[in-house]
RNA sequence: GGGCGGGUGGCAGAGUGGUUGAAUGCACCGGUCUUGAAAACCGGCAUGGGUGCAAGCCCAUCGGGGGUUCGAAUCCCUCCCCGCCCGCCA
């Protein structure tokens, strides 16, 4: 969401922002709707003034006994109330297209964020480690599982269908330890464990900006809730309508949940494995601070998620999307991707991204910044990270060539010790 | 799920139809006093919006939405949340 003011002191600067995102000029759509609202509240609000005038001389009246006076005014009222109802319902229904207008619209980038079309104008920021040379043919990390007898698809597909996954044994209780162990590094990190809902209401949804755009993403659970996509949203949302001393700023928190994602619109895309699934774990990553620190904060939280990586000695690299490819509520992100050998590429494996005030306009989330001045806080989120994908990290990069699967030194003391999984 | 009681400014807490946008206390800000601080005293102190160069003026807001009324924090309906009791349940 957008501070219309903003919009109107610098409406060239929005329009030359949203164009780096590949939209049409906006401002002067907002800005003509803008004009209309406010003359048309300014009608109703002068009928309203008349009306609250008129009944006091009523309460006046009345109490003078003089009833001849009293029943005047109430026709001066009657007619200023006919005014207010019928300007009063354009008000509201301009307004609606308005926010409908701007709520659609994308945050706007950072003015160092690189121009760019697509994924491939994102830019390498840097690489960590060296991706292993094989003497056999790494397997695809379904292969792997499934030949453990560990990664079983179909029993999943009888039960849910495509892009699920039964874990059994020691991946299935990999895919805990890995979360135990970003749990560990995180809360280490000053990130507070936290246990939030996974059921929330559209409006928190609409907070974290979810909502109204992608409905299509999320699924509905019951009349009034939606699972969570990411639990961005349950760890974001529990600072919304509130007003935060900035004594506590900056909050971190860290939460391990199970993240819900239809998929619609990715149909063809990584149909097999686990890399895109309609659920799976994430450690998530939010940080809510003051404006000034969001940078920085920005900056820690891709050292944090990188540290697990390194941990588990994963070789990844780091990317900054492109204008382009950014995320609707974000206004600058770092991707972490990682070394998938079966792939020969480096895969997302996590994303982090500074929302600066939009998605806190939405929540309406401010804080003390003195007396008589409350602010907007700025919203960070990032994976820290993926759980699912980043067990199929480790089970390609980790693989020998007869099936088994080293376990990560780090991993070992989650694992009761265990050193290989055969 | 059923019954009852609640939801008021940053917090606590008055207020049941007419200058109540809201008493009082705490917190906070400014001042007096003090070497300094505390205490005491004096003053200020909700949010969003419209308009104006400004001072200011105006509108809205007492959990959300709707209604009754000339007029609603106050009455009615509905939804949400909190507490307690009952039922059900991991």
């Amino acid at each position: 969401m957008f501070d219309i003011k903003a919009i109107r002191e610098n409406p060239d600067e929005f329009d030359r922002l949203w164009a780096k995102r590949g939209l049409e000029p906006q401002s002067k759509k907002i800005l003509d709707q803008d004009k209309l609202i406010r003359k048309a509240m300014q009608v109703v609000q002068e009928a309203e003034a008349a009306r609250n005038k008129a009944s006091k001389q009523i309460g006046a009246a009345m109490g003078k006994g003089d009833k001849e006076e009293a029943e005047r005014l109430k026709t001066e009222v009657a007619g200023a109330k006919n005014v207010i109802a019928a300007m009063g319902a354009q008000v509201d229904s301009e307004k609606a297209v308005l926010n409908d207008t701007l709520s659609s619209l994308p945050n706007v980038p950072v003015h160092d964020v690189p121009d760019g079309e697509s994924e491939d104008d994102n830019v390498e920021l840097s690489k960590w480690g060296e991706p292993r040379k094989f003497e056999f043919e790494p397997k695809d990390h379904s292969d792997l599982g499934e030949a453990l007898g560990m990664m079983d698809f179909e029993a999943a597909a009888k039960m849910s269908g495509s892009r699920f996954v039964v874990l059994r044994g020691a991946l299935s209780r990999m895919d805990r330890a890995l979360a135990a162990l970003m749990l560990d590094m995180q809360t280490e990190e000053g990130f507070e464990e936290t246990s939030p809902p996974f059921l929330v209401w559209p409006k928190a949804l609409y907070g974290t900006s979810q909502l109204p755009k992608f409905a299509e993403d999320l699924y509905k659970a019951g009349d009034d809730h939606y699972l969570i996509p990411t639990s961005e949203v349950s760890l974001t949302n529990t600072v919304r309508e509130s007003i935060l001393d900035s004594d506590v700023l900056p909050k971190r928190m860290t939460a391990n949940t199970p993240c819900f994602r239809s998929e619609a619109g990715s149909a063809g895309r990584d149909t097999t494995g686990m890399i895109r699934q309609h659920q799976f774990n994430k450690v998530e990553l939010v940080t809510i601070c003051k404006p000034e620190d969001s940078e920085a904060e920005h900056k820690n939280m891709l050292r944090c998620a990188e540290t697990v990586l390194q941990k588990l000695e994963l070789p990844y690299r780091v990317v900054e999307l492109c204008t382009g490819d950014l995320g609707f509520g974000a206004r600058k992100t770092y991707d972490l991707e990682v070394w998938l050998p079966s792939q020969d590429t480096y895969r997302e494996i996590s994303s982090i991204s500074n929302c600066g005030d939009f998605q806190a306009r939405r929540m309406n989330a401010r804080y003390k910044h003195a007396p008589k001045d409350n602010r907007f806080v700025h919203t960070l989120n990032g994976s820290g990270l993926a759980v699912g994908r980043t067990l199929v990290a480790v089970l390609e990069n980790y693989q020998n060539a007869d099936g088994t699967i080293t376990v990560p030194k780090a991993l070992v003391p989650y694992m009761g010790g265990l050193e290989v999984i055969s």
